[in-house]
DNA sequence: CCCAGTTACGTAATCGTTTTCGTAGAGGGC
DNA sequence: GCCCTCTACGAAAACGATTACGTAACTGGG
């Protein structure tokens, strides 16, 4: 009279069916919430289900449904700095919809990366997102033909073709910064961007520009460097270059925080103040940034809602909603701590 | 005479048995190298599956064969620091087994570990890693009840009983500190422990102090101390004490790099040398330890290694192998740098 | 009172594999 | 030539759900 079950196996949906007296089909009418079924019936396979500590296997309803509530995060660099975050902010939204996510690390290795991609689709999952390091290479979409299934490229530069992706809006974050310090009354800003390879470097430098046109002073280009790498000491250096000048700079924006770093480094160590005689302003938000001395005024990339937002984009392409194929910009957000100030 | 394909799906088993003119079940066969298939057959279904582009469903065949050669990770800080690496070497084990991860994130709360728990479960997931920082709390295994479903702790402290369990051996890591120390010619040693709650500092203790009876000096009651958090403020506050005292220590070995950190600076700020007057080690080799000046020597956790000893345990469980409840310990490793050196 | 239209449920096919048997034919020992 | 054992394959039944469709009972309008 209890469980009508004898075999070792999990609790199945013909185990509740039989018990409640009614077909699998109601049960599973019921488990989807289909309007034709009655309430008392309902009710007792409810009753049943809560009873026998039934519980829906995926994998089955996979298979006819043809669809399985999971996505994959195909990443080069799981233990990348910014990885994590994003992925916290794909999974946040999975989560929302009750979808898996599974992961792939491919170490950069293009074999490897076929290889899980291809053991991905074989496991039939609904969507991918691809992501990566800021990768230079310019790349032009997955690494292998998925007739049907969405994707999203995330925090991915460099796609030589218009591709489902999301970055962060580069050049705003970099007005953000430079507007920050105009408002707080400084006019000799020193820009030091990164490696000219990196495609993120001419947006910021246009952000950058164009907001001082927009205040109505010209960038002077001798306040504008390009570092060789993004490294606290090419920061260094590249400071120390700028505070040689005959007219030094009041402000100092830095393309990274490391390479911020280099430069709140090399303005102590020429005894100035820090923000009184010149303002450092950085970039990417890292943890590192909270803990220097001082605290560092920095722009932070939008890794979680970046992570959001692609997992939203492609679970509304996995709902159907039309696909588009262009890059979304997440905006930056200027965390103003006490390496800036009034001066 | 092209593929037997008009429908817009996937191309399936049952195409490629037709147009090899063979059954289904043959083709399952080649695919899952059993002996009862003859050589030219086999490499006619071969080419055939070459040929249409064949992969098999893993959904179909996980819903037959009741194993999805998949495994999840169930964390609750995603974005701690020891996750990804723990993670990568899960990552690492199961990939060599062509199993794939499922990522869930709980962020702590125990109502959202459950959801997850569930959803995991349901999707037939074939074992569990569950990890998580290092919790206080004393637990007692997954949890809901997973008749059927290994699991493995990985980096969980405080179980109330034995379960499988994967631990840095924390007791060999302070010994490895203290043998560095003595072979250098340091003979008065501080100690600056974590909070006494954290079940790790009883073993790096305990570590620590029978390295130092085993060389025949007894550990100096007054050398060692509990910080009541992990900061590098408790850590400076605390090494202070120590060169305050009348006999200052000689060397000072901290349970944490954050406490190391801070007392670098305490030794510094007095004005003394390191590694001449005061050697310092860490413990964790977090990547700030390498950025200190001068870098810090320090006990690495070996968390790649721990993550690969989990995965390899959890799969050889689901492979049949009987699972122990024993909890193993990952050896350290020294990383010798600067901050320790000749008197 | 009849009949078309709902409503509530069941039947059975189906998703794409794996796996247990069954069996035809080849081969071998005597 | 008989029987027995292999070998190599196929038929068909799972695995556990979803869903198109069929149909009995009930409804209400005329």
């Amino acid at each position: 009279m209890t469980a009508a079950r004898s075999s070792p196996g999990r609790v199945t949906m013909r185990d509740v069916a039989s018990v409640a007296g009614v077909s699998t089909a109601t049960v599973s009418k019921v488990l989807n919430d289909r309007p034709d079924v009655g309430p008392e019936v309902r009710q007792r396979v409810l009753d049943t289900i809560g009873r026998l500590g039934y519980r829906v296997n995926a994998v089955a309803r996979g298979l006819r449904a043809r669809t399985t509530d999971t996505i994959a995060i195909l990443t080069d660099d799981l233990e990348g700095i910014f990885t994590t975050t994003l992925m916290r902010g794909v999974e946040e939204a999975a989560s929302e919809y009750d979808v898996s996510v599974l992961l792939a690390n491919s170490y950069g290795d293009p074999e490897k990366e076929r290889k899980h991609l291809r053991r991905l689709l074989d496991r039939q999952v609904d969507g991918l997102i691809i992501m990566s390091g800021n990768r230079v290479r310019p790349r032009s979409g997955p690494a292998l033909p998925m007739p049907d299934t969405p994707y999203v490229f995330l925090y991915e530069y460099g796609m030589a073709e218009p591709v489902p992706s999301i970055l962060p809006d580069d050049r705003g974050g970099a007005a953000l910064a430079a507007r920050h310090l105009l408002d707080l009354g400084r006019r000799r800003i020193g820009f030091i961007n990164g490696p000219a390879s990196w495609e993120a470097t001419a947006d910021r430098l246009d952000g950058f520009t164009a907001t001082l046109r927009e205040a109505g002073l010209d960038a002077d280009p001798v306040l504008v460097r390009h570092a060789a790498s993004w490294s606290p000491e090419d920061g260094y250096a590249l400071t120390a270059a700028l505070l040689d000048l005959p007219d030094p700079p009041d402000a100092v924006f830095c393309a990274s925080d490391d390479l911020a770093t280099g430069a709140l480094a090399a303005i102590h160590d020429r005894g100035l103040a820090i923000p009184g005689a010149v303002a450092v302003v950085g970039f990417d938000d890292r943890s590192l940034a909270v803990h220097q001395r001082p605290p560092l005024t920095t722009v932070a990339l939008p890794l979680l809602e970046m992570g959001r937002v692609a997992g939203q984009r492609l679970l509304s392409a996995i709902n159907g909603e039309p696909q588009s194929h262009e890059l979304i910009r997440v905006a930056c957000e200027l965390k103003i701590r006490t390496s800036t100030g009034p001066a």
